[in-house]
DNA sequence: TCTGGGGTCCTAGGACCC
DNA sequence: TCTGGGGTCCTAGGACCC
C-alpha cells in the first residue's frame, strides 16, 4: 500500500557569509566569518578599498555564526568561540551579523522553491524539506531546476539531497557540499550511509555520540550492526529503537507544511558576568528590556501567553529555569515583567550570572479568538 | 581565550480529577 | 493497616538543532 516517497532537503551553502559576499563582492575568495557583537561594519575607504574588522583584533564574548569555506579551511567553524577562532585565523575578515538581510534572502529562496514545489517544511532560516511526491520529474533534473531557481532569485548556491525520507535527504544534502546534488535510494545505504560517523544522523548530538563511542560504535554501519536489544538496554526503549531504525535508513516522518509557534523568547549574554546584588540596577534594566522586547515580539506575531518563564546561566554555565502559568493570557510588557519577576524570586542568586532570558509559552493566537483571548475552556467560569 | 540566540521535543514527578 | 488506573496540567531540566 505504502508507495515510496520522494523528499528533498535543501540547505543553503554558508548562508550568512554568502549573503555578505553579495553585499561585499570584494571579499570573495577570502576567509570571512560572521558573528560577534559590536563589530564595525565594513567601510569604503577613499582609495576604493574596503576597510573591515580583523578577526585577530576581536576581544570579548561571542561565537562564529557562519564562516566562508576559505575560513573553514583554517579550522574556523560556526559555534566556535570568537577568541579561539581569532587565534586560529587572525587575518580572517570579521563581519557583524545582519539578520534583516538574511531573512530577506531566506524569503527569496523559499519563494523560488515554492514556485516549483509548494509543499515546504521550514527548518529555519537557511534550510527546508520539500515534498516532491506530486511532481513527475526525474530527481536529478528537478534538483537542478530547484538549484537554478534559487540561484536566479538570490545569487546564492545551495545543496540538495533527494531520497525516500527526511533522514536520508538531510544526510544527502551534506554529502556533496557546497553546490551539491545527491540522490539516495534505500539500496545505497550500505555503500554510502554506513561508512559515515553516527554523529551525521540528525538527532545524534554530542552526548549520544560520546556514549556510542564508549560502546565502540563509531559509524552508522556499526550502529546498524548493533542488536536492537543492546541499544534499548543502553538508551531506553524509545531512543534505542529509534537508533536502530535510523541506522537502517528508516524514517516515516511526514513533511509538515504548517505549524504554529510553541514559544517565543529573548535572552542575552552579558559582556561580563553580573552579580544579583552588586549589579542589581544593571540586571534589572536588562530584565525589563527583555520583557519589553518579548512583548513587542508577541504583539507583532499576534500572540498572548499564559506561561512565562525565565532562564539564568550562571558563570559556571549551569542553567536554571523557572515557569509561571497564569489563569489568563497576557501580552503587555508590564504584565510580562511582573510575572517574570515572580519567577526570578524563586531562583538562587548567590552566583554570578552570565545570561538572562525570558520566554513566553502557552501561546494563544489573538487573531483567532478575538482580542480578549480567554485562557482556555477549563479556565472559563461557568 | 571557553562556549550566541532562537527554537523544538522528551522525560519525569507531583497535583488533581474521575 | 490494605488499595486502583488513567488522563491532563504544571514545572524543571536536558538534549538537540539551525
Amino acid at each position: 500500500m505504502n508507495s515510496i516517497r520522494r523528499i528533498a532537503h535543501l540547505d543553503m551553502d554558508a548562508f550568512f557569509a554568502s549573503v555578505e559576499l553579495i553585499r561585499y563582492p570584494a571579499l570573495r575568495g577570502l576567509a570571512v566569518v560572521v558573528g560577534g557583537r559590536n563589530i564595525a561594519p565594513p567601510v569604503l575607504a577613499a582609495d576604493g578599498s574596503l576597510l573591515c574588522a580583523r578577526l585577530g583584533d576581536y576581544v570579548g564574548r561571542g561565537v562564529i555564526t557562519t564562516s566562508t569555506y576559505e575560513a573553514r579551511a583554517q579550522g574556523v567553524f560556526s559555534g566556535m568561540g570568537l577568541m579561539k577562532a581569532a587565534a586560529l585565523a587572525p587575518d580572517a575578515i570579521l563581519l557583524p551579523a545582519n539578520f534583516d538581510a538574511y531573512r530577506h534572502y531566506s524569503r527569496l529562496f523559499k519563494a523560488a522553491v515554492a514556485s516549483i514545489a509548494p509543499k515546504i517544511e521550514d527548518r529555519g532560516i537557511d534550510e527546508i524539506y520539500i515534498d516532491l511526491d506530486d511532481i513527475p520529474e526525474d530527481s536529478v533534473a528537478l534538483a537542478r531546476r530547484l538549484k537554478d531557481a534559487v540561484f536566479a532569485a538570490t545569487g546564492l548556491r545551495c545543496s540538495i539531497g533527494i531520497s525516500p525520507n527526511k533522514l536520508l535527504s538531510k544526510i544527502g544534502s551534506d554529502l556533496d557540499k557546497p553546490d551539491g546534488l545527491t540522490i539516495l535510494q534505500m539500496d545505497d545505504i550500505p555503500q554510502r550511509i554506513w561508512p559515515l560517523a553516527a554523529r551525521k544522523i540528525n538527532g545524534i548530538g554530542p552526548k549520544a555520540g560520546e556514549k556510542l563511542n564508549r560502546l565502540n560504535i563509531h559509524t552508522i554501519g556499526e550502529l546498524a550492526a548493533t542488536p536492537v536489544e543492546v541499544l534499548v538496554r543502553q538508551f531506553g526503549r524509545s531512543t534505542g529503537s529509534w537508533l536502530h531504525q535510523v541506522a537502517h535508513g528508516v524514517d516515516e516522518r511526514p513533511v509538515v507544511t504548517k505549524s504554529e509557534p510553541k514559544s517565543i523568547s529573548r535572552e542575552t549574554t552579558f559582556e561580563r558576568d553580573l552579580h544579583a546584588r552588586q549589579n542589581r540596577a544593571e540586571l534589572s534594566e536588562v530584565f525589563t528590556m527583555l520583557c519589553m522586547r518579548l512583548a513587542d515580539d508577541l504583539m507583532r506575531k499576534g500572540y498572548a501567553c499564559r506561561t512565562i518563564g525565565i532562564k539564568l546561566r550562571y558563570a559556571d554555565f549551569q542553567v536554571v529555569t523557572r515557569d509561571l502559568t497564569l489563569p489568563i493570557a497576557i501580552s503587555s510588557g508590564d504584565e510580562l515583567r511582573k510575572a517574570a519577576g515572580e519567577c526570578l524570586k524563586r531562583v538562587p542568586l548567590d552566583q554570578k550570572i552570565r545570561l538572562l532570558g525570558v520566554r513566553a509559552s502557552g501561546l494563544h493566537s489573538l487573531s483567532e479568538h478575538g482580542r480578549e483571548c480567554p485562557a482556555s475552556q477549563a479556565q472559563l467560569p461557568f
